[in-house]
DNA sequence: TTTATTCATTGTAATATTGCAATGTAATAA
DNA sequence: TTATTACATTGCAATATTACAATGAATAAA
């Protein structure tokens, strides 16, 4: 149906999937890639950067600020973005913390 | 267009990206901490834990098997699935590293 | 052989995503 | 005021995803 049954799944799994759905378009990891990098960026910067039109990476800006990856502030004309450094952190912890579940101890009971 | 212009980013921008697309359902994350948690399980098994139809379970662990988080050996009847270790830590890497590109120290700079 | 079990595949409907042209909005410059 | 600059929004077309019923394939049990 195209639709996620999000009622199934608990808020960790529904949380983890949310963020990494974001990062799930190497245009938006290139978005925050490049701002790790620069620290700032303004939307010409990206066009310029990325090669996309101006309206697709406005729209990839507004879905990472929608869950928190990034925050812009108005300056003059334009907008400046940049990472939100407690998202990026809580983020982090989120997926490090999902991976770390695993040991590869468990290797040897595998079929 | 619904296409997603891979050319125009790097290999581990796309790399990153496909990984976390398929982190990016709920379900997919569930299953995989439902084998880390039970080391192996087979279909059957998530249906019932997931409440999901056992067409659907099928296709998540297609997905989740295409990019190599897990693999699959048949026994018999039914198909063991497991996580697939060096992959496991591949992707473990990969997102810890992206995460760790920035740093708190950074956030003085911010808009 | 026939039947049951387990899972994959196929087909389909509903919805979501991607990308961009066109247009709207708000601030500054001339 | 009018023009320009920088983005956001809207609307659209193409494609992708999600979910499941129906069906297929392969093995084991009766």
């Amino acid at each position: 149906m195209g639709i996620t049954k999000t009622d199934l799944f608990t808020e960790e799994q529904n949380a983890i999937a949310q963020m990494a759905k974001v990062l799930g378009h190497p245009a938006r990891v290139a978005i925050l890639q490049y701002l790790v990098k620069s620290i700032t960026c303004i939307n010409g910067d990206l066009v310029q950067e990325l090669g996309l039109a101006q309206a697709t990476i406005s729209q990839h800006l507004r879905e990472l600020k929608e869950v928190g990856f990034i925050q812009g502030t108005i300056e003059g004309v334009s907008v400046c973005y940049c990472i939100n450094p407690e998202k990026w952190a809580e983020f982090s912890q989120l997926f490090g913390e999902f991976f770390e579940h695993y040991f590869v101890a468990q290797k040897s009971n595998c079929c």
